[in-house]
DNA sequence: TTATTGAGGTAACACGTGTTAGTTTAAAAT
DNA sequence: ATTTTAAACTAACACGTGTTACCTCAATAA
């Protein structure tokens, strides 16, 4: 009626309004049930409790309850959010995801300046957050996951070589075996020197199972490894560029190239052009993760599609049901599995070779 | 010495390992100075915390001072992460800045499906966070932004038409000028028939200001302005694509193109050669953002650059001052103007014109 | 009439920290 | 020997909600 106070209103403000006690107005918000309460005081008290505008204090609900109903995601550098498109979209899908489930989402980094690797252990130690999701995990990282999960904290991450697929703590598809499926088109198209150029570092694991995958098409193709075929870049397509260009420069012959992941193709598309070479026809081209710009690059790039929206719900499931929240999606929806599959464009070639 | 007990250590509990009280170990955690406390006290306290793994409970913490060292970006689709660079810089330099501060970042977004629009209201409300930041501002938005305002919460919105600098409210640079700049060059090079293909739909603030920007360039070199020219894309390539397609479609001459984003200059492109359009040549391309992928599109796309980091900095910045955060960084920085800088890549044909 | 049940109310503690007011102790200064 | 001061201490309340234990009152059932 008079101003608003400056001031949200309490649980207890709404009692009185309500003409309820404090302890209904709780039993009513949180849906608690068997505590006999009247069709007619519930809604009195949630009519009430909407006139005035009432959300319960964050951080008295979490004190006394125990939980924040907040999950993190942790990765390397927050710029990769801009220049690795999976990744953006894995924190897009989390983000909608966990605002579903009335989750909040932090975004934690491990590299950025200033910040000590293990800093998102201090997370949890303050009990800022309710469990939490790594991905692109190194190897140097595997101690700090295995003291949390010893502490009993809701963990999940991302893994190249997912374990069994009702396993709690890990999502992934196989990333060795689609970079497999990537080369193994390459060498259908008749390319006996293929090189590969990398968007990390090989500590990471997921770099790692790339090149594993590739050399193992390879290798069972009798096709002779290269190890000068392989070029590692940073994660931007300037880097891609670069490092192409360094492929390009020790002017050792290949006919087709791997790229870690589509932002990389991108730059190995210009660094292959300014080279004078034609894509496909001189370099055929393959990349991984299928990103929104993936069919706009010139020629559009074929690429194996990686599944960030899939995995990121899935990792939530799972976190959540470490969490022990309860949801509608039954557990069973947590057995998933993705399909690396190829998608055919024309960086590769494919189509010019039907036609002929 | 045992075991690790399972829950955290509280303030109590270093104070007793520490021998001191718990009023001192606050004292002491906290830097509150001119409570006359030793040097050695001092050290003892924070080698004992340390020890410990102490990390003070947030909901504790929060419910007692009052704020939640918290903030919050709202933008109108999570999805939006993804496809817009420009977001993902803003999220990625906010996120990092915050870090920085101790501050905590969450993304709530308007549009998703099954969100309220208003709902960024209820973190307010429920004392989620201590301020906001808005990007992607629409009208209809001005209203929810007013009430926050008048409730004295800390927020910052981006604006396209920026006020003084010294306005504490508000970020962003002049929009519809950087859109003129962007059009002149082309009329610059000549071009007498210029099309723009817009990001959004005119709702949003900064889309109209770029269109504003196309129709003022045109209108001070005396050159017609036809309707026909405009047309209205999604927030993707794809949807960029499509929107090219609808212009071309129309068989109205045009030499060259406007694009409201990089990323749709992304979805032009694919559209302009596939009609047998050669850019440069039939029709000369610039963009708007300057995202990292830009320079690796096929030409290498000319286009105004904007500031998402420098802007993400400032806005961060601008808010902390109305949360009266004390930081090092004094707030004669606060008064930021971002000059709007043409990129000239091969898009646009100015090298080949330089040559000629 | 008496026991039972449904629908609440009241009172209280717990959660962990910030913060204030008033007290104590030993060393230093007068 | 007395006063002052630095460096602590103890005690207490506040923050808003979840949750439990116990009490009340009316209506109904035995």
């Amino acid at each position: 009626m008079s101003k608003a106070s400056t001031k949200p209103p309490t649980s207890a403000q709404v009692a009185r309004q309500a003409g309820v006690s404090r302890t209904t107005v709780s039993f009513v918000l949180n849906g608690v049930k068997d505590q006999g309460i009247s069709d007619a005081t519930r809604a009195k008290v949630l009519l009430v409790a909407q006139e005035m505008g009432y959300q319960p204090n964050a951080a008295a609900r979490s004190l006394a309850s125990g939980n924040t109903r907040t999950v993190a995601l942790v990765i390397p550098k927050a710029s990769h959010l801009y220049v690795d498109a999976f990744l953006a979209q894995l924190v897009a899908t989390l983000n909608e995801e966990c605002h579903h489930y009335g989750l909040k989402l932090l975004i934690e980094s491990t590299d950025d300046e200033g910040k000590e690797p293990d800093s998102f252990v201090n997370l949890v130690r303050g009990r800022s957050i309710d469990g939490l999701i790594v991905a692109n995990q190194r190897i140097s990282e595997h101690l700090h996951l295995q003291k949390i999960q010893e502490a009993q904290i809701p963990l999940v991450f991302f893994s190249s070589k997912p374990n069994q697929p009702q396993d709690l703590q890990s999502v992934g598809s196989d990333t060795s075996l689609s970079a497999l499926m990537a080369v193994n088109h390459l060498i259908e198209l008749g390319h006996k020197e293929i090189a590969f150029v990398s968007f990390a570092q090989p500590e990471y694991d997921s770099v790692n199972e790339r090149e594993v995958g590739w050399r193992q098409a390879l290798r069972q193709a009798n096709l002779p490894v290269n190890p000068a075929w392989v070029e590692y870049a940073d994660i931007s397509a300037q880097s891609g560029y670069e490092a192409t260009r360094r492929l390009l420069a020790r002017q050792i012959k290949f006919t087709a190239l791997f790229a870690g992941n589509d932002t990389i193709a991108f730059g190995a598309i210009r660094a292959l052009s300014e080279a004078g070479l034609k894509i496909p026809q001189d370099v055929a081209l393959v990349g991984f993760d299928d990103i929104p710009m993936a069919p706009f690059a010139s020629p559009p790039l074929t690429t194996m599609r990686s599944d960030p929206v899939g995995l990121g719900k899935v990792a939530l499931q799972k976190l959540m049901a470490q969490m022990q929240i309860k949801n509608q999606i039954a557990t069973q929806t947590i057995n998933y599995a993705f399909e690396p599959k190829l998608i055919i464009r024309e960086s590769c070639g494919y189509k010019l070779k039907e036609q002929r």
